[in-house]
Formats: C-alpha cells, structure tokens, sequence
DNA sequence: CATTTTTTCCCT
DNA sequence: AGGGAAAAA
C-alpha cells in the first residue's frame, strides 16, 4: 500500500486576482477583466486576466491597452501602489481567506502558490470508506474525466455515469479512491465559494506531478480526474512542457535528447538510458513519471519561506545616483518590515538573515546577506545600501551610482520560532545543562531579550507538547533544475570576473570594492565574531546558521534513537534503480551532466 | 527601455 | 553563501 495508492488533489483559484477585485467590486462579475501592474507604460501589465477576456485573445503579459484593442469593453483592476511600487498584500490577503477553508478541513495542505494548494486526501477517504454512502452523478457537478474531452454537459454526465458504474463493478475497487477523492473535492470547492465567494477548479489523481496536470484540463470552476487506466492515453497527448518542472530548459533538453515532443514517447526509453542522459535520480524521476508513478510527498507546510519585495528599473528609469538608490532602500524596507511585522504577530517567528539583491545595467544580478539583529525599518535600509554601497564604482566624492540599478530587491528569510527550537532541542537532548554558550556573543542574534517575559510562558507549555518528529524525506522526488547555460559570448566584458578565489572569499571579495569608504562596520573582518563554535562538533558555525545547525544534531539523535528500536524497510519504492550501486553516484552525475551541457550546440 | 513581482528549490 | 531555473498571478 505504498506504492501510489494516495489520491492527491491540486486546487487552482481561477484567475485569482482578479477575482479578488471582483468580490471588491462586483458590479464587474461577468465582464472581462483583467488586473495590471502600473498603468504609466500603456496602461500597464496584465498579471491575470479572466476567462471573458481571454475569449478576446487577451493575455497575461500583454500591455491594459493593448487589451483594450482586442476587448473594448475590457477593465483593467490595478493592482495598489505604495510609495510609487506595486503592492500585492490584497491577494496575499485573499489567499490567506482561502488557506482558512483549506486548512479548517484537511490536515494535509501544502501551499504550492498564492493561489494552489496540494491536499492529500488519501487517509480522509480511507475514513469515508468505513461507513459506505451511495453516490450519484448529483455529487459530482462539475466532474469530468481526462482523457474524455465533452461538447456538453448530457456528454459529460453519461461519460462520468459510466466511469461511476464501471469503478462499482470493478472487483478490485482500484478506482473508487478517485471517485471518493472527487466527491471530497466537489465538496471543498463548494466550501471555498461559499465562504470566500472565489471559484476554483481542481485535478484528482494518484500523485502531485498528475493532479496537477490535469487540474489545468477543464477551467475554469471545473475539476479533472485522471485515473490510472487513462495515463498512457493523456501522456500521448501531453507535451513535455506541460509537466511541472519541465517547463523551461530541462524540457527542452528533455525533447532534444530523446527526440520526443510528448510524455508518451518517453516510455519507450529504458532506465538506464534516461538516467545515462539525466542523472541517477532525475532518469529515475522520469521514467517512473512516464509510468504514472511519482513518489513527492504533499507537505504540510503553510508558512512563507522567504518574505522579499523588489522592483525593477528599466532603461532611463534605472537608479542612477546614491540618492535614488538609498530612497528605494527606504522604500522596499518598509515595504518588507510592514509585512515581517505582521508575519511575527500572526506566526510568532522572526526572520534573521536580510538579503539585498540587485540587477546592473550591465545585466549582472548579486545577492549580498546580512544577519538581522533587530525589526527596523532604518536598519533593514541601512544594511542594504551598505551593502550595495560596496558595488558602487563612481568615486564617493560623486553622487553618481554605476553601473547603474535595474533591479531592487530586499528579502527576509531563515525564519526562527520564538518558541525557540533550540529550547526544546535541549528539553530533550541528554545535556540539557549546557545552553548557554550557543548564544553568548553580543553581536549575534540576541533579539531574545526583548521579549523575555512572553518567553517565559512558552518554556512552560512546552514540556506538554513534543516537537512534531523531523520529517525525513523520502526518495524525494528530484525535479530537473540542473541546467545552465554557458553562452556569455555577449559584448559585455566579463566585468571583473577574477572569481571570488576559494581562499578567504568573503574578505577579498570584498576588498577588490572597498576603495572608497573602508568602513564598512556591519560585515566584519576575519575576526569573525559571526561565528560561533558548536558546543556539539567543535566546529565554527555562521552565528545565523546555528539554530539550523543545532536541528540538524537534533534530528540525528532522535533518528538515532529510532534506528535502535525500529529497522527501516528499505524504501519500498517500485521499480526504479535496479543496478547501479551508490558507487559513483556523485562523479557519475557530474559528469554526465556537464557533458550534456557543454555539448548543446544551438543556442540563440 | 519595459511584463513584473514574488517564491521555492537546486547546484556549486 | 550566492547564482539561477522554474513557476505563478
């Protein structure tokens, strides 16, 4: 019962914002619309467009009047601005509305975007099962099969009617999960219409990779089964783009390589050949995936990894001077402690590591972090342009910023519970006596004392509840991510491109920018006091690394511990890698790969 | 000059 | 840590 007997559903808001600006104004339900970013540059850029408009030709992407050319009776929702930047906190909002009914329900939700979720259904229909209920094609409204594609809804209900009958004669019952997964799923999008006012559609099957897929088959307000028997025939007719991670470079590649353009014709390809082209585990993932069988787990995970907000500057727009380029610091900090202060209220959890990112005219994108010592919006600001400061060329004599910004980013991640892991870490570990020279150095993250007396309440509770158990993945189902290109044979000289050496790279790197102004106080010098010794390893840790670092000691005790008591059976996994021994596993990848990339020859 | 703004995950 | 791919509205 582990192979794939889970029944996964993928639900999709239909053309979400705007459907959050309708349930503002409802007066334009029914109309095409569309919602843009700015509207300066020809009337903007359209983010989401419904499906009126659509009918009109109009696309995401394309300019608020180039839509109106196509669609005169085209409105365009502008999404709302603040301090001159697009501000996206009412979607985030509605999502959160949504994730409400979502989570209220099912235990087991993943936030694969603002607006889709997995939910794994499998044990709800295990529990639906016990006390049996007769279904009729009334519990199935907007259901349909892919593979089948229906004029009408009399088309629809007799395929549907038919597909019912045959999983009730169906000795092994190897469908009916589906059909109790499809009845759950009319059910939970009926609930989500009915207290978020937004539609949805919905793909039913035994994995995320197929739910997903098929999700995008009937839309809008629709939901899509594809069952085991109909794989082969929907694959025939996949293109490779259509699979999720295979819609960029790897499916290129993909097609390339094997000379396919769609799912099925890779099933004529054996394990080895694919996992010769893509790798031990990628070839696994696909040969399996072509098979109807993908192991991904659907995740539990509601919260924000990373909080950022960044803009672009293109052409003469671009920051110029250090005024400009310090304003927009102010502007995105604020931007992201608004939202980081809302996210520590909501979520009691505090970001710690800042991360300023920008794009030069000369096309060359840097991603700089620092620690987050304190909820500012002066120091969040203060750190970035100290940062970017650095990559400034002109003279600090001129007010000048070059190469000049085309694009600004500030983001916040490694996210730590104030409910510290590291306390219950200790609760449970053996030494529980020796916490205190973990966080004993000023300099670090001792945002702690701030908050010492609601501190105080949680260590309590927290004897009452044990931590949830470290997931261990596991065959995670690798996507195909590990493509570049290679192909800068562009006139932009390689800037100063003397890689930062592998030696002491922090500090050269940064000495080669430090002509002007040396005094760059917040990055330190070697006499690091951002490291911090593990009291565990004896070995030096980035003070922002520790409570990571401090898990990862953790979860190897307690994994451990188990090993003691239970044996793991061997990963069940079906019928993936045969020979091929962890022998070479790494060098065999490598080498493949970098074989497979230097020789794409065609690359405009 | 101009889709833009996010977010996550993988590779090195 | 930093760069980049992929995906979504």
């Amino acid at each position: 019962m582990n192979v794939d007997h889970r029944v996964i559903a993928l639900i999709d808001m239909d053309c979400f914002y705007v459907q959050v600006e309708q349930r503002l104004q409802p007066e334009f339900l029914g109309k095409p619309c569309g919602v843009a970013q700015y509207y300066t540059w020809k009337g903007g850029g359209l983010i989401a467009v419904n499906y009126e408009a659509r009918d009109f030709g109009v696309k995401r992407g394309m300019r608020g009047e180039q839509a109106k050319e196509l669609c005169p009776d085209f409105h365009v929702f502008h999404v709302q601005e603040v301090n001159g930047k697009a501000n996206l906190t009412r979607y985030r909002d509605a999502s959160a509305d949504v994730f409400r009914v979502l989570n209220a329900n099912y235990k087991l939700v993943e936030k694969a975007s603002i607006d889709e979720a997995y939910v794994d259904l499998t044990e709800d229909i295990q529990r639906l099962k016990e006390s049996p209920l007769k279904l009729t094609i009334d519990d199935f409204p907007s259901t349909h099969l892919a593979g089948f594609t229906t004029k009408t809804n009399d088309e629809r209900i007799e395929i549907v009617n038919k597909w019912l009958k045959d999983c009730e004669s169906d000795d092994e019952k190897r469908n009916y999960d589906l059909v109790l997964g499809a009845y759950l799923v009319e059910k939970i999008r009926k609930k989500v219409k009915e207290e978020t006012g937004f539609f949805c559609s919905a793909g039913i099957a035994r994995n995320k990779i197929l739910a997903k897929l098929c999700c995008g088959f009937n839309k809008p307000r629709k939901q899509t089964i594809l069952t085991h028997s109909d794989i082969d025939h929907v694959f025939d007719n996949t293109p490779v783009q259509k699979i999720q991670g295979l819609g960029g470079k790897a499916g290129d590649r993909v097609m390339e390589l094997f000379k396919v353009d769609n799912m099925g014709q890779l099933r004529k390809y054996s394990l080895d050949a694919l996992q010769a082209s893509l790798g031990e585990s990628n070839g696994c993932w696909l040969y399996n995936l072509v098979r109807g069988i993908e192991t991904t787990p659907v995740s539990s995970r509601n919260l924000y990894k990373s909080i950022s907000a960044s803009k672009n500057f293109p052409g003469k727009t671009s920051l110029d001077t250090t005024e400009k380029v310090r304003s927009w610091c102010q502007n995105l900090a604020e931007e992201v402690f608004n939202r980081l202060e809302k996210d520590r209220a909501e979520n009691k959890r505090r970001a710690k590591l800042l991360t300023v990112t920008c794009t030069s005219a000369t096309n060359e994108t840097i991603a700089r972090s620092c620690p987050i010592n304190e909820y500012s919006i002066d120091r969040f600001a203060n750190d970035a342009y100290r940062i970017l400061k650095q990559f400034n060329k002109s003279p600090s004599t001129s007010n000048i910023y070059s190469p000049a910004i085309t694009n600004l980013g500030i983001g916040a991640g490694k996210f730590l519970d104030s409910v510290n892991s590291r306390s219950i870490a200790d609760l449970f570990s053996k030494q529980t006596n020796k916490s205190e020279q973990i966080i004993s150095t000023e300099n670090t993250i001792n945002w702690q004392e701030e908050d010492e007396d609601e501190d105080n309440e949680q260590e309590e509770t927290i004897t009452e509840k044990p931590p949830s158990p470290p997931v261990i993945s596991p065959v995670k189902g690798d996507f195909f991510r590990k493509f570049q290109k290679n192909d800068e044979q562009m006139k932009t000289p390689a800037k100063i491109e003397t890689k930062p050496s592998s030696s002491s790279s922090i500090t050269s790197f940064f000495s080669r920018y430090t002509t002007n102004e040396n005094s760059c106080n917040s990055i330190p010098e070697q006499s690091d006091d951002r490291y911090i010794t593990c009291t565990k390893c004896n070995k030096p840790i980035l003070a922002w690394d520790m409570p990571e670092h401090e898990d990862f000691h953790y979860a190897r005790e307690l994994q451990k511990e188990e090993n003691k008591n239970t044996f793991q059976p061997a990963t069940i996994i079906k019928p993936t890698k045969p020979m091929k021994r962890k022998n070479e596993k790494q060098q065999n990848d490598n080498h493949t790969l970098d074989a497979f990339i230097n020789k794409k020859p065609k690359n405009q």
